[in-house]
DNA sequence: CAACGACTTCAAGTACGCTTGAAGTCAAAT
DNA sequence: ATTTGACTTCAAGCGTACTTGAAGTCGTTG
């Protein structure tokens, strides 16, 4: 039982190139697996741990904040519990921005001006984008000037 | 009226380095503003553009798809209809996995499990994960072996 | 008229996330 | 015994998205 992936199997049964585990795992993002005669053996659960890697990457973290993610877990302080709420708070607003910019695509598609920045419509969706993100230093010039 | 904004000023009203401006211009990202005596005078409208463009870079397309997606506008042809519904498919991708991500992080937080992998609830999130993505595959091994 | 601050170009450098290539090892099949 | 295929390490290269630094140009201000 338990049978043992060779780098070769994990990355096709993830998607991951072999290169690309390597990385991750120099990295500290994967743990270094047991070897037999040189050869990494990883465990069925790496599947899911590389997955969940996949997961955070492609959420918009960087592989060292993804780094962080995972490895926080294991010391006994609280300090994960922050990064974990950090995590959170960031992804909520990665999901309403997107959600901002499905309604902008969607309105361009069904808009028929020629130009997108004459509809009103559009410039609505951008204006809630402007209302968040960086641009709040914008909000205060916009009332003080 | 229509007061023309210098690169520094619209740098401070969207959060955005002049000299990532002038690299998003090189790029042909933003259209190149008229001058006055060699200084770059924006219209006011380059705010809401500059918006643009980080929405959707911050969503996750490239810079060159932000182009492609902005310039596809002007051509009479359809070719920007097929390209915002494949932007829009994408979208919808990326916040259902931003979803899951936010599932599995807020589970991670409520769970009291010390490694967060033995948890089922977990589990079940990447499982999700794995259902979508590039791991169809993964789902062909794992039934036909 | 000198200095200041904000702008200009252009080339080079940086961080991230990998990929590619060279050179070698190992187990199994021919 | 040699060939095959999958693996190994290590260094270098690449695409994306910028930043930084040098050297120079403006218009204003003292």
């Amino acid at each position: 039982m338990a049978e043992q992936l060779t780098i070769g199997e994990l990355a096709r049964r993830t998607g991951v190139a072999t290169s690309a585990l390597r990385y991750w795992e120099d990295l500290g993002l994967l743990p270094a697996p047991a070897r037999v005669s040189g050869q990494r053996r990883y465990p069925p659960s790496a599947v899911r741990l590389v997955g969940v890697v996949m997961l955070l990457r492609d959420v918009g973290f960087t592989l060292r904040e993804v780094k962080a993610f995972i490895a926080a877990r294991s010391p006994a302080g609280d300090g994960w519990r922050e990064l974990y709420q950090r995590k959170l708070t960031e992804l909520d607003q990665r999901i309403a921005q997107a959600q901002v910019a499905r309604t902008v695509i969607a309105h361009g598609l069904a808009c028929p001006h020629r130009d997108i920045f004459e509809c009103s419509n559009f410039a609505g969706g951008v204006a809630a984008l402007l209302a968040g993100s960086s641009l709040e230093e914008a909000h205060e010039e916009i009332h003080s000037h």
